[in-house]
RNA sequence: GCCGAAGUGGCUCAGCGGUAGAGCAAUUCACUCGUAAUGAAUAGGUCGUGAGUUCGAUUCUCACCUUCGGCUCCA
């Protein structure tokens, strides 16, 4: 989303976008259009329809986004659901009407007593902001005027098909001590099939929703009494072990010791860290015995005093310690999200200590893990650099010097990424991971950070091999991120349908009638000896029911067993993902499962 | 936290000033069955919580809680 706010505000692409719009929508070839300039114009049929039925309403900013386009207005009141309809209904008016669209450009002076006429104080905030050497440019179409930098479509018929999909509060310049504007969603398509099939995909978004999965497969759930506490349910505390025997499996192999340290300490451990002064408003705080306590929202303060318990040689160094940690935040109450976004969650983290020349090396180590985990569960992700922000704790020159180390390493790996100035943690500059999910968002999850805030807090230090004591460089960093929002990304991810070795529930094993229920017994046993996640359904119930009711819990594989399967040790096998696969020896079928299940983990 | 919307049995939803209804799920019984729903019966709700208006509130009003869509924030 970010990225798209910034296209607009950003004249110079969008000058040379418009020479391209200029140009390619000669032709009335809807297909040839940029979809850009034209969820823009779309947003600006938007506007003229709300000035058209309220003239008082005020006109923030509106701009293309991904899918589709928002235009922010100041009105009191805001937007009703029957305003939507009937700002559809002028928006097809004005669509109908044929506006052309034209750009034309005013001098600095006569554009600020353009837009004073207008009485726009929003535009006129933005005006001023514009770089004073430059001519402004509008866009009209009828009697409805914009300061925009453009592009846009040339008539407002192009504009098909559209639809407005929901109304939400916005702040002014998305700063929440500004104004709450009223900001109104919506998308639109050159033709109505194009359209339609977007709706329809917003549709099957929803059914693989990991709120509504997560419900369905019985993998966790919440409650009134715990909000943003996930409950695992027994599915779902399966899927987390799993995720959490490969953590420790790949750990252990890349030189990990794993540690854990208390959920609760004093109020003075904090303080020492600072989280106490940087971090309280997040933080959940009890009274022990008349002192202050918190519960941890972070492992590190932790694992400085695991790293201070005894003294440390250079030889000692890299020491990277890993930590499942359950934190828990106290984050805002309308940023919850089903399991994406909570108030209590595991981390995967560590802490690496090391020397200085190890840094680099380090940092490529981690790198290297994290892209194997993305790479096994085939996820997308970008990578982006946070830098020094306004709350930043210790010396410009550490974070100048920690900047430019994490830099010189990631144009070193030659990995594409994007600087966030001033996204850092109030400790130290980070490089991000972010998951694209299978709806097109993006979520948090790993993130490698520095930290030269805790070594010196804690006064952490190690002898050199010149006998002289030195501090320890000190990286933090998680791979899932969080394990929570990583199961919520993985049931998104896979609609629901994991593969062999993830699946709570792997085989299901089906009767066809009681007289086959020793039988089916038997095959689950040796199944599960065989350390396959297997469930028995001997219901007195016809199979098609049965099959129908283990092809929506989603499991892998179904072994149907009657008479036939009972006198010849065979079992019918059918998979969730490819249907019947016919009968064959259970000893073979048992073979292939086992070899499924052990090659993928 | 802010803007907007919504909360009715386990789930999906209907009802809407006269103390609640369906489908699925559950339970019981019958059927002993061959690749996505066998039939019948039974049970299950102080309609999110608390106030107010009213002869009477699930229905109207207010506050709070929770959820959803966004903003902001973030793993």
């Amino acid at each position: 989303m970010p990225q798209q706010e910034q296209r607009s505000n950003d004249p110079l692409a969008d000058q040379k976008k418009e020479q391209v719009v200029m140009t390619t929508t000669a032709s009335d070839e809807d297909r040839e259009l940029d979809m850009h300039a034209f969820w823009h114009s779309s947003s600006h049929v938007l506007a003229h329809a709300v000035k058209q039925l309220w003239p008082e309403t005020k006109l923030a900013i509106g701009p293309a986004i991904e899918n589709g386009f928002y235009y922010d207005f100041d009105r009191e009141g805001g937007f009703s659901s029957e305003d939507l309809e009937l700002i559809e209904e002028t928006m097809k008016k004005i669509v109908k009407a044929n506006y052309k669209i034209e750009r034309f450009t005013l001098p600095r002076d006569e554009a600020i007593e353009f837009v004073k006429s207008q009485d726009e104080p929003y535009k006129l905030e933005m005006l001023l902001d514009l770089p004073e050497d430059e001519e402004i440019s509008f866009y009209r179409q009828g009697d409805f005027t914009d300061l925009c930098a453009g592009p846009h479509v040339r008539y407002t018929k192009q504009i098909k098909a559209f639809k407005l999909l929901s109304v939400s509060g916005a702040y002014w310049h998305g700063d929440e001590k500004n104004k709450m504007l009223t900001r109104i969603y919506g998308t639109s398509f050159p033709t109505k099939k194009e359209l339609e099939n977007y709706l329809q995909m917003l549709e099957e978004a929803k059914a693989r929703d990991h709120r509504k999965l997560g419900r369905e497969l019985e993998l966790f759930m919440m409650s009134d009494v715990g909000p943003g506490f996930p409950f695992l349910l027994p599915k779902g505390k399966i899927l987390k072990d799993l995720l959490v025997d490969y953590w420790k499996e790949i750990h252990y192999e890349a030189g990990y010791v794993l540690i854990e340290t208390p959920i609760i300490l004093s109020r003075k451990l904090w303080e020492e860290s600072g989280h106490w002064e940087h971090y309280q408003e997040n933080m959940y705080t009890v009274k022990i015995d008349e002192e202050d306590y918190a519960v941890k929202p972070m492992n590190c303060p932790g694992a400085m005093l695991v790293y201070k318990s005894k003294p440390h040689s250079y030889r000692d160094l890299p020491l990277r310690m890993g930590e499942l940690g359950l934190v828990h935040r106290h984050e805002l109450s309308g940023t919850l999200h089903g399991m994406m976004r909570v108030r209590a969650f595991t981390q995967d983290d560590a802490h690496l200590y090391m020397t200085p020349d190890q840094l680099p090396g380090e940092i490529k180590g981690i790198f290297h893990l994290i892209d194997s985990v993305y790479r096994k569960f085939g996820f997308d992700y970008d990578v982006e650099l946070s830098t020094r922000p306004d709350n930043a704790m210790g010396d410009i020159e550490d974070w100048n010097y920690a900047e430019s180390v994490l830099k010189e390493v990631l144009d070193e790996l030659g990995t594409p990424y994007q600087v966030n100035e001033g996204d850092g943690a109030f400790y130290g500059p980070k490089i991000d991971f972010h998951i694209n999910d299978a709806i097109g968002r993006s979520w948090q999850c790993g993130t490698i950070q520095l930290d030269f805030q805790m070594p010196q807090r804690f006064d952490l230090e190690y002898i050199g091999s010149d006998g002289e004591k030195h501090r320890p460089i000190v990286l933090h960093r998680v791979a899932y991120g969080a394990l929570e929002r990583f199961m919520a990304i993985l049931i998104e991810h896979y609609a629901g349908k994991f593969p062999l070795w993830l699946s709570p529930e792997q085989i299901r094993v089906l009767s066809i009638s009681s007289k086959n229920e020793a039988y089916a017994q038997e095959v689950v046993e040796q199944l599960k000896a065989s350390g396959l996640r297997t469930e028995l359904d001997i219901r007195d119930e016809k199979i098609g029911y049965k099959i129908r009711e283990a092809q929506l819990a989603k499991v892998p594989y179904m072994l149907i067993v009657g008479d036939e399967e009972s006198t010849n040790n065979s079992v019918s096998v059918r998979s969730r993902d490819d249907g019947s696969l016919g009968s064959m020896p259970f000893s073979e079928f048992l073979v292939k499962a086992v070899e499924e299940n052990s090659s993928d983990f």
